[in-house]
RNA sequence: GCCCCCGUGGCGGAACGGCAGACGCUUCGGACUUAAAAUCCGAUGACCGGCAACGGUCGUGUGGGUUCGAUUCCCACCGGGGGCACCA
């Protein structure tokens, strides 16, 4: 009979909220406690309530939790809601119903399911991101982007007032690009190429034009880009919530428009953020993904020069030109095409050992130099492949991926390096979004460029001689490796290490390139045009340029409306609220309010923060809680937060870092992945030659006979669509042959057993709230931790559950005896005895060894977040008990404390029956004795040239020669040894005993 | 194509240089029951020999290597999963 989990884990669950069990210490009040921060993804309170996958993570950094308070630590263990989001929007949109009461109701279900589970969240910490007295500080924080820049010299965060110091004292000055560099003293100020200055002085800018370069710098800016517009979903997104041409959520077209947006500079810490991804405890594959999101190139631009002369692609290709001959080309050419002409093209590459290799040269179509350069003749098939590839939607660029295609534009280069004179092409292969949105193209060692040379005829030439046995370029192929650099004059003979780096040395110093690292990662599109997220604490003048709110003016709350649906432009749904828009300072000025809002990462870009003291009014955290808790111990979640949340919010972290606004570089110091939970195993039938799929009813519980009927069935029938949700299928139908299987009674039908991901149109989920009802919380924590590694990927098998009920039911029937709780829906009579069978009685060497195993085993477990072994071993003790008469109240006890952070509802039970007034919340975990790990004698295994042959038992102090002798009298040895001779003997201490024999 | 991870009984998995298959499920046998369910006890990698206790052979995707000894380490291949994908 089994035990009563409802009453029990109601009556505990209550208890803990009412007493604040897990109530995390602030640091004043716990001098000299160690602390722990213990932190799950918050989750989206989607409508469709809590799925099995919450649990997998929720359930292991709880025990975690748990473990660490019985270790003696102040636990902070938090929880809380990401609300804003798209579906409550559309939903809203959809059902007329305001966001804030779907959220609310959602939030309300959520946070009923975890609290079924028997989670130990310190609930006085909870927090919303829709709620305003958190959002204001998203909107604070936001300022704080706003109002800082990145300082070029001391590579970090610092007030756009230091920015101002620096430009009024002439440390830094402003380059043509609007960029800062440290200023040169008077070489900048030089005057070259007649009237133009490379660089300005802060004092030499108009007003308008001072405005421009600090908002030019702020790491918040806005900035008329091409942005991801997804019509479908009336906004733009960023460029992480596009795959493959679709938008992340429901999968619709996206299409690239300009547009005015915020911006965050998160280039700016490029480099900061994959460098400090070594001092993290994160897996590397999640580590990978980030590196490749960043993607840090280095590598050199080199300019060159546009050949003045105009040609038709028939009659030039590239060929050497002696250096003598460049001056008289130049010679002939008119100033007026001089004029016409642009100087130079730059273009960016990772080899720039390569460059007397380049034979031609290609251009982004978008690229702005591509209107100057073209000729006349050319410029009809330009226009024509500009307008195809404007008109190319990006999953169609994508799709053509494999064939190159590009055209002439009767332009030539001239390499900087031999002089030679190389053919400008445009291709779509070349993006305007990387780099320069130019490359010099070595087909001779590139691959995408090897492609297009062959395709348009043009010449290869091979320039880096691999290593022998490395494979080289050839007619078919290019080689990407390294080698030794050839046909080229300055660096020939030299690696391509040292070739890089002398080619780049020399460009560098005849001002015909530099160094330079480049980067994939674009700038953070940060606006959205919705409703149901925060609303930035900006105004805006008639130009459109921005200013901040003041502090005090926080939160700006989101305007009553009735009708927030997209307004179908990419007009915000805000600017419908006419009277919340106008805004008016002190002085009378007007101004409208900013009607964008900011997309859902903002408010868990930093929740993990306001954990730590939540209901501060004054500040975002409070300085002395954030230096005790920071960095967050062990964060877990889900995989596909890699390149999103967990890169947004390391970001927003290091501002604030810079602005000492928080203490440590990095905010999540160790963090895993929980592996997806799939469906439940399907089995689907095929026959075998022709890979139909045939189809069988619904079979739940099949005996033999059926199974027969079944096979006939299949043999019979050819319906496709039907699958066979079988609860004993595998066992009494299916034999393994191979990778497929094999039904017993007819091995010509194939059997593929596969589990896929959950999902609605399946309908594979699995409801918590279900699992709970039949076998209660503990049974549900244990089933999920047991079923296998917390990262690996697992297949759901209801059927395996009752593994951990038959477990819980044990150690209820051990620990307190079969007598009570017989009826059902009654509460557990008088907490009274635990069972009869608690006694004061020696226990046998044996199972005292195994709790001590236990106790040791569990705990080492627990820090390594290996669940699924550490129950194991806590069966075991309980499979010892069940086959004792009577057990000691301390064996009980230290059983019941490792049991805890398991099962905590039925272990606080058990525990109380045991005479204990007090939660064992924070009971102190037990102590193993060493001692007691290992039995006074051993077993240990003899092979005989590797192969197991016998077992002896010996006192577990034997010496070696004792221990080799008694292996060789060993009967089952002695067969294999007698008239052989011994080679080698070998004694591995504790382990076992070997005989090579010959 | 490139990068990362993973292949162990009927199933989930354990061991990660030292007794392969801990622990759970399943199935089979037994106990209890008028009966069934539930529960409890025992067996359960495959093959061969034996009435039996027991003994032997094979076995961790495939092929090779290192080692007294390999599921574990190294090389190649096959299969599965995930990420990136014209990023110069």
């Amino acid at each position: 009979m089994a035990y009563n989990f409802t009453a029990i884990e109601k009556k505990w669950q209550q208890y803990w909220l009412a007493n604040k069990t897990f109530a995390a210490l602030d640091p004043d009040k716990a001098p000299g406690m160690p602390k722990r921060y213990v932190l799950d993804m918050f989750p989206y309170p989607s409508g469709a309530g809590l799925h099995v996958g919450h649990p997998e993570g929720y359930t292991a950094t709880d025990i975690v939790s748990r473990y660490y308070r019985m270790k003696g630590f102040n636990v902070l263990h938090p929880m809380g809601w990401d609300a804003f989001g798209l579906p409550a929007e559309q939903y809203a949109v959809k059902t007329g119903r305001h966001p804030r009461l779907t959220t609310e109701e959602n939030i309300k279900n959520f946070r009923r399911q975890i609290q079924m589970l028997g989670l130990s969240y310190d609930w006085d910490r909870e927090i919303d991101t829709t709620d305003p007295g958190y959002y204001k500080w998203t909107q604070w924080i936001f300022l704080q982007l706003f109002n800082s820049y990145f300082d070029p010299v001391l590579k970090r965060a610092m007030p756009i007032s230091h920015l101002m110091n620096e430009l009024v004292n002439e440390n830094l000055v402003i380059a043509p690009d609007g960029s800062l560099r440290l200023n040169p003293t008077t070489e900048g100020l030089e005057e070259v190429a007649g009237e133009v200055r490379i660089e300005r002085l802060w004092r030499e800018l108009s007003v308008e034009e001072q405005g421009e370069v600090i908002d030019g710098q702020r790491l918040a800016y806005q900035d008329e880009v091409p942005v991801n517009w997804c019509p479908a979903l009336g906004t733009v997104l960023a460029n992480e919530e596009v795959i493959d041409g679709k938008s992340e959520v429901g999968g619709f077209p996206v299409e690239r428009r300009p547009m005015r947006q915020w911006m965050l500079r998160i280039t700016a810490y490029a480099d900061r953020l994959a460098d400090d991804l070594d001092s993290v405890d994160w897996p590397e594959s999640l580590k990978e993904m980030q590196r490749n999101w960043i993607g840090k190139s280095v590598g050199a631009e080199v300019d060159f020069e546009i050949a003045p002369e105009t040609s038709s692609p028939t009659d030039r290709t590239a060929q050497p030109i002696p250096t003598s001959a460049v001056g008289s080309a130049n010679g002939d050419t008119t100033a007026e095409e001089a004029e016409n002409v642009p100087e130079v093209i730059t273009v960016f590459t990772t080899r720039p050992d390569t460059l007397c290799g380049a034979t031609y040269m290609v251009l982004a179509p978008e690229h702005p130099l591509v209107e100057t350069i073209t000729t006349p003749e050319q410029q009809p098939a330009v226009e024509a492949y500009r307008a195809a590839v404007a008109a190319k939607s990006e999953r169609d660029r994508m799709a053509e991926t494999k064939e190159k295609t590009g055209v002439f534009t009767g332009a030539y280069a001239i390499n900087p390096v031999n002089h030679e004179h190389v053919p400008i092409w445009i291709a779509d292969y070349v993006l305007m979004g990387y780099g320069t949105g130019a490359i010099m193209a070595v087909p001779a060692h590139d691959e995408r460029d090897f492609e297009f040379a062959k395709k348009f005829d043009l010449p290869i030439r091979q320039v880096v001689q691999p290593a022998p046995g490395h494979g080289a370029a050839s007619a078919e192929r290019s080689f990407t490796g390294d080698g030794i650099a050839i046909n080229s004059p300055l660096i020939d003979g030299l690696s391509t290490r040292d070739a890089k780096e002398r080619i780049t040395d020399w460009l560098d110093n005849q001002g015909l390139g530099r160094k330079s690292i480049k980067y994939k990662l674009r700038d953070w599109l940060f606006s959205r045009q919705r409703y149901w997220g925060e609303p930035f604490p900006i105004v805006l003048d008639e130009e459109g340029n921005a200013f901040p709110l003041d502090i005090n003016e926080l939160p700006l709350t989101l305007p009553e409306l009735a009708d927030f649906k997209p307004t179908g432009t990419p007009e915000p749904p805000l600017s419908k609220a006419k009277d919340w828009i106008r805004y008016s300072n002190k002085a009378g000025e007007l101004f409208t309010r900013e009607t964008n809002t900011m997309p859902q990462w903002a408010g868990s870009c930093w929740y993990y923060l306001r954990y730590i003291d939540p209901k501060n009014r004054n500040r975002f955290v409070d300085p002395e809680k954030e230096r005790y808790w920071m960095p967050v111990d062990l964060y877990v979640g889900g995989v596909e937060h890699a390149v999103l949340h967990l890169l947004y919010s390391r970001f927003w972290h290091k501002v604030l870092y810079d602005l000492d606004c928080v203490s440590t570089p990095e905010p999540f110091q160790r963090l895993v992945n929980q592996g997806l939970i799939l469906g439940e195993m399907e089995f689907h039938f095929f026959e075998d030659d022709m890979g139909r799929p045939v189809s069988l009813t619904e079979v739940h519980e099949m005996d033999e006979e059926a199974t027969e009927n079944a096979v006939r069935m299949v043999a019979s029938r050819r319906e496709t669509g039907e699958k066979l949700l079988g609860k004993r299928i595998d066992e009494l139908l299916v034999e393994r042959k191979g990778d497929s299987y094999v039904l017993k009674a007819n091995p010509a039908i194939r059997v593929d057993a596969r589990s896929f991901k959950m999902s609605k149109s399946r309908g594979n989920v699995v409801n918590p709230d279900s699992i709970v009802r039949d076998y209660g919380a503990d049974v549900f924590r244990l089933y999920e931790m047991y079923m296998g590694p917390l990262t690996d990927q697992k297949p759901w098998n209801t059927r395996d559950i009752v593994g951990m009920s038959r477990f819980l039911n044990g150690v209820w029937r051990n620990l307190v005896g079969d007598d009570e709780d017989r009826r059902e829906g009654e509460a557990p009579s008088e907490p009274s005895s635990a069972s009869r069978r608690i006694a004061d009685v020696p226990v046998p060497e044996p199972v005292e060894r195994q709790l001590h195993r236990a106790i040791k085993k569990v705990a080492e477990d627990i820090e390594g977040l290996r669940f699924n072994t550490a129950i194991a071993e806590l069966i075991k003790v309980n499979n010892e008990l069940t086959h004792l008469k009577a057990i000691p109240h301390w064996f009980a006890e230290r059983f019941v404390l490792i049991l805890a952070p398991f099962a905590p509802h039925i272990a606080e039970e058990i525990w109380q029956r045991l005479g204990h007034e007090q939660s064992l919340a924070r009971h102190a975990w037990p102590a193993y004795d060493p001692a007691r790990l290992v039995d006074s004698t051993m077993e240990l295994p003899v092979q005989v040239n590797g192969k197991l042959r016998g077992k002896i038992t010996v006192p577990a102090d034997a010496d070696e020669g004792t221990i080799l002798t008694t292996a060789k009298s060993d009967p089952g040895v002695k067969t294999w040894v007698d008239g052989k001779t011994v080679v080698k003997q070998l004694y591995v201490p504790r382990k076992l005993v070997n005989f090579v024999v010959k």
